[in-house]
DNA sequence: TTTATGTCGATTGTCGACAAACAACTAATT
DNA sequence: AATTAGTTGTTTGTCGACAATCGACATAAA
């Protein structure tokens, strides 16, 4: 699954693109937030052309952007980014989640039943932010199941992205509880193994994230 | 439109990259080819960093892709890789479009007119190349329509290596006038401006290319 | 008061240099 | 012959420095 953090030696700039991201998800770097190439050079003791490797790997995931000349900004998510996020998730998740049926194995199921048990014990502590990475994970593997590699990275931008979103919400639009209870019904469905099934259950599982969030910011 | 290009100073890398995108483009550099920094920067007279700024730029349209301390390439695109674009074409084209519809003005409409025009000339003179080009605009353009950045910047991106896929054949699955018609066709629905009708002309479009080009690959 | 011009510190763009990692080759060992 | 270890040239990773640009403030002109 992870192959990627097998004995990669990672470079200096990802491992800080690392602590930024954590930083980002954190709240201890705000939206908007210009990030200063020297700054961050001395923070972490690296060079200027580090921190700028590792503002390439945020710029992709889009958590951050730079104009030229003015330097690089925290990207910040608005009600209007949550809409983009949301249709899109419309259009690619389900797809994805269908795909993803017919290629789920047993031990597939396995990781996922124990994400959501995971999740059922975090929600009871109402630890939002672990709640919000299992639900990253959750959404994440099951589209990496799809075998369209273009997709599952689009995914994972999306992804990363309503995660900002979501850590940077004061209140949080429903109970822990529910918020388990909504994951474990979609797991349930994949579990059926019913192409038009899950689609539907698909749909209706964004499209009640995206209308509670909304709702939620509103209220702002 | 591109108030990208009025006035706005491009930093040496822009610029760079702007070149070896054509480069590709023209086949002068081939798939799967390494591109040496020093080269590069002994070749434009520039400095390595400049190339890097170029890298990072040509990564995120994924014309290029980097391994950790083994060096940049340039992407390669298989039959595989032509599925998965087509697979997402057929996801988000279709809504992009539909979206688009209740957008489009009349000055939209003239340009993309001209636009068909000036590619029913060019498929008399059979040049392919130009064809493509004017394929790539206008299906941007009506996506550009779209009120969704985040479609609008994936669509950007497959369409660009849609483009490389195209340059990369060494022949073309149909004649220069159909390729035009099919796109008069796709105009004229347009026009009508009816949602399901739209739909249903963007999916047989993108359906149709898809095959012929999967027809024509399997030959090579 | 408003607008235009000039100055100065802060910050990014670009450069060239050195160190570390890699790839290809040769020599040595089994 | 096949494997291992050493050698060398090539290429990327990382660094620190200088130049160009920007933003804010101050001053001058309208």
């Amino acid at each position: 699954m992870n192959n990627k953090d097998i004995i990669v030696r990672k470079s200096l700039g990802e491992i800080i693109a690392g602590y930024l991201k954590k930083d980002i998800y954190n709240k201890k770097i705000k939206f908007g937030e210009r990030l200063i190439e020297a700054d961050l050079a001395e923070r972490f003791d690296v060079s200027r052309s580090t921190i700028r490797e590792a503002f390439k790997i945020l710029e992709q995931e889009e958590l951050v952007f730079s104009k030229s000349r003015k330097g690089t900004f925290v990207s910040d998510f608005t009600e209007q980014d949550l809409n983009e996020m949301i249709e899109l998730r419309l259009i690619i998740e389900p797809r994805a989640f269908v795909n993803a049926v017919s290629i789920l194995n047993e031990e597939n199921f396995r990781d996922l039943e124990q994400m959501i048990e995971k999740m059922k014990d975090t929600a009871e502590k109402s630890d939002w932010n672990a709640l919000f990475d299992l639900d990253m994970q959750f959404h994440q593997y099951v589209v990496s199941m799809s075998d369209n590699s273009r997709m599952i990275k689009i995914y994972e931008s999306i992804n990363v992205q309503m995660r900002v979103y979501l850590a940077h919400l004061d209140q949080y639009y429903s109970s822990p509880k529910s918020f388990y209870q909504e994951h474990k019904e979609l797991f349930d469905t994949l579990l059926k193994k019913d192409a038009s099934l899950v689609e539907k259950k698909t749909i209706e599982h964004i499209t009640n994230v995206g209308e509670k969030l909304l709702q939620n910011s509103s209220g702002d």
